[in-house]
DNA sequence: CGCCTTTGACCGGCGC
DNA sequence: GCGCCGGTCAAAGGCG
């Protein structure tokens, strides 16, 4: 995973390798965000942090490969949807608790990532942070699964925007 | 006092 | 079959 076409492999890897430029392929992933950015400039700034959303993906089931994999239900993938953020810090509280369950070295990236789990209970959703060699001010934040419970945090109608991005990040 | 971060080890999958 | 790699666990320490 030399880039991030993991995050878009239906893209025909065309998507998050050049960070760079603003234009996805995929015109799911960026009205998504375009929704989710334009819905409250003031949200991105819930904590101080100035965060600016570059660009996002979504890896629903392994239904992009379509290889194999259609043998019962033994490992139950997740959707993952991944941001690319720019912020100065590397935490970007979305409102939830998460707990850091581990950080690991990344081949190609000079930063470690961190891998968070929801620590609510019953909630399986994880979250990995990393941030790039190439931009130290991007951040790339990876959700894994749905929340199914409401925010801890009400500092701010943060809320709103994340539900909304759940519902334009469903797969299907 | 309780929760969260840290860090090394462990495990399973995949490629060679 | 072996080695590598990414992901997770678990104990201990730190902080609020």
């Amino acid at each position: 995973m030399e880039n991030y076409q993991m995050f878009f492999p239906c893209s025909n890897g065309g998507g998050l390798s050049a960070y760079s430029q603003p234009d996805i392929s995929s015109g799911t992933a960026s009205d998504m965000f375009r929704n989710f950015h334009g819905g409250d400039p003031q949200a991105s700034g819930v904590l101080g942090l100035k965060t600016e959303v570059v660009t996002a993906a979504v890896e629903a089931d392994g239904n992009c490969g379509g290889s194999g994999n259609k043998k019962g239900e033994k490992k139950v993938r997740k959707p993952r949807y991944a941001f690319q953020t720019r912020s100065q810090v590397d935490i970007l509280d979305d409102g939830y608790r998460w707990r850091k369950y581990g950080q690991k070295a990344v081949k190609n990236n000079k930063f470690p990532r961190s891998y968070y789990r929801c620590t609510h209970q019953g909630c399986n959703v994880k979250k990995q942070v990393q941030r790039l060699t190439r931009d130290e001010g991007v951040v790339v934040t990876t959700y894994e699964g749905m929340h199914t419970h409401s925010i801890d945090k009400p500092t701010d109608n943060f809320e709103q925007i994340l539900s909304r991005m759940q519902i334009y990040s469903t797969p299907f």
